[in-house]
Formats: C-alpha cells, structure tokens, sequence
DNA sequence: TCTAAACTAGACCGACCAATCTACTACTAA
DNA sequence: TTAGTAGTAGATTGGTCGGTCTAGTTTAGA
C-alpha cells in the first residue's frame, strides 16, 4: 500500500469532516470537496462508491476519533467523578470550534436523523458511545457519593443531550463563558 | 384584496414551512414546494423576490407563530412560575412532530447560524423572545420561592437550549417518555 | 521485464437547482 | 369601456449537483 494512495484518501477524509461540519451533508458539494482536497473526481469515486459512502467513511475515521477526544470522559479512578466531567466540561470549553459551531456529530445526527437511516444509525451508535462512557463515571459518582442516586443511563443521555443543545448557539450568541455557565446548570442536577 | 392572492401565498408558507422542516434550508428544493402547494413558479416569484425572501417570511408568519404556541409559557399570575411552566413542557411532550423531529426554530438557526446573517439574526429574534418570557416566569418563580436565587435570563436560557438539545435526538430514539425524564433533570438545576 | 491491479486524471452526462422570461387572466378603479 | 394592476402559468436558462466513462500513470509481484 503506497503512501500516495493513503494520502488521498485521507486529504479527502479531513475536507469532507470540516465542509460536512461547516454546510452539512446537503450543502457539502463533492466539487468543493475535490478542489479543497486537490483531488480529482476519478480518484474519490475509486476510493468511496458515492458522496454517502465517503461521509460514512469520514464519520467512523474522523469525526468519532474527534468527537470522542472532546466529548469522551476520560476515565481516572483515583479523580472523583466531578472532577473527571468537570475535566471534560473545560476540554470543550477550550474548543473555539466546538463553541462556536456546536458538536459537529450533534449536527449530522439532526440533520440526517429522518433523512438517512444509514448516516443516523452511525450517528446514534457515537452517541451510545459517549453515553456508556458518562454512564460509568456517573456510576463512579454515585458510588462516591457525589452524584444523585437514580438512572445513571438517563443521566448520562440527558448531560449529552443539553450539553448538544448548549453548544448549538449562533456562532455570534455563543461563548465560552456562556457555555460554562449554562454547565453549571447541568452539574446543578446531578450532583448529590 | 382577493381571496385567491391570500390562498396562494398562504399554501406557499404553509408547505415551505413543512419542507423546511423536514429537509433544512439546502434541502429543500423549489420545485417540491411549488409541486405540493399546487402553485405555479411564476406566483412564487410574484410574491417572493427569492427563496430566501420566501423563506423569511415563513419564519415570520408560520415558524414564529408555531414555536410561540408550543414553546412560549402563558403566563398566568395566579399560578406558580413552576406549574406555569409544568404545563409549558406537557404541552410540548403531547407534540409528537416536536418529540420526534425537534423544535423547527433550533433546526433552521442550527443549520443557518454560520451560513446566512439574515436567517440566523430572525432566528435570534425569536430565540431572545422565548428567553425573555422564561425570564419573567422565572423572575416570579423566585419572588414566590419556587426558583433558585439568581441570574434568571441565564437560567431562562439555560432552559430552552438544553430543552432544545433534548428534543434534538433522532426521530427513532426519541420518545414522550425520554423527553419529559430528561426535563425533570433540567428542573432540578432551576428549582429552589 | 512483463502484467495486473491500484490509482490518477478530468471530460462528460443527465438530473436538478434557483431564478427569469413572456404571455395570459382576473380584478379594480376611472 | 378601458387602462392599469395583481396574480397565474409554465417554458426556459445558466449553473451546479452527484455520478460515469475512458484513458493514462504508478506500483508491486512474478
């Protein structure tokens, strides 16, 4: 396998990510995306058998390793569970991207959530991802006595699912300050 | 005035608010509006300079007008801020398009926030009316002892984009259930 | 060195996009 | 009756869309 052949493949990989973030699935062209990457038409359509196919490919090898850099707590078990969301809660807040254009896999799973079930089913497996991962620092929590008793699963979907909402803002109405402020109001309901 | 010119540009905001509802701002297409509303291109182009004129007037006269109905609290001094907006979120759980495809105002001002001022800013517009009438609910709240001490334009915030988030799950996982669990959550952060 | 596969290259295709154009009809007021 | 306006009607336009096609180049193994 060459090296020519892999960075093509990937320079179209890492467009597609930032104009699928940036105008979404409908409003990202496959000509946009090609002269961005300096790529021509035959070599995409040789790696990937639609513009779908190449979207499906950019979520499992860019956007979930992304997305879950940021949004993935990072497990510590001498932290107490606060402090490991808390952590997460200033990782993204760091993110001018992430704060200023929200989360780019919440954006696709809107978008595509009654338009393609295929992109949506890929969407929601992340997001039972990061769901599972917050549901064990939760249980950790609870354990500590840090965290209110009760359904660590529906707390965890409910921190994603505002957190998502939060950061989905205009870019002009949206800070960082803002951001962790209205965590705080998040933090307010789970803690003990 | 005639009764045809009204019928014509009503049926007209009427479907592109469904469309643009269902396939975004890039999504949806003209020629569908046009086929299901049953109008001619060239009405459309009499009454709307373009199909972004068509499109802000729908949020004007449809979007708006809808998102107040469900999303607005009435406010009604002899209750409690907090079953004010108790009946605020019943009413919303009982809309089974704002369950299974979110609020449309947070579709069209996720998808446009980055890529039309115009768009985004009446958007904003109505987002900043919502948080002004959750800040008077919650300002009362507080007078009567039900509500947290504090900022409550931040808290009424606060309320709508993690609600917005909350309904912001794909059509398939998305539930009356789940939503009215995960708005206790955002409850609890907001009660005394 | 020869061959097959992997990859590059971009011209080209039909479908569809928003928008324009000209012609026509219905209504209104002088 | 007539002139002007509001609205209907849809064919047409130029541009863009995703996707195909054929040809050329590079690479790896026999």
């Amino acid at each position: 396998m060459s090296e020519k052949k892999r960075t093509s493949r990937d320079k179209l990989l890492d467009v597609t990510f930032d104009e699928v973030y940036r105008y979404g699935y409908c409003g990202a062209a496959t000509a946009t995306i090609l002269k961005k990457a300096g790529v021509p038409r035959g070599s995409m359509y040789h790696h990937f058998a639609s513009k779908k196919a190449l979207v499906m490919a950019m979520i499992e090898e860019r956007l979930s390793p992304k997305v879950r850099a940021f949004f993935d707590v990072e497990i510590d078990e001498d932290l107490s569970a606060e402090r490991m969301i808390d952590v997460t809660i200033k990782k993204i807040a760091k993110n001018s991207m992430l704060i200023k254009h929200g989360c780019p896999l919440h954006r696709l799973m809107f978008e595509m959530g009654a338009l393609d079930d295929e992109i949506a089913s890929a969407c929601e497996k992340e997001f039972d991802y990061l769901v599972g991962r917050f549901e064990k620092v939760l249980l950790i929590g609870i354990a500590q006595g840090h965290i209110k008793e009760g359904d660590a699963k529906a707390m965890a979907e409910f921190f994603i699912t505002s957190s998502w909402g939060i950061l989905s803002r205009t870019p002009k109405s949206s800070s960082k300050e803002q951001f962790l402020k209205d965590m705080e109001f998040v933090m307010m309901a789970l803690r003990a």
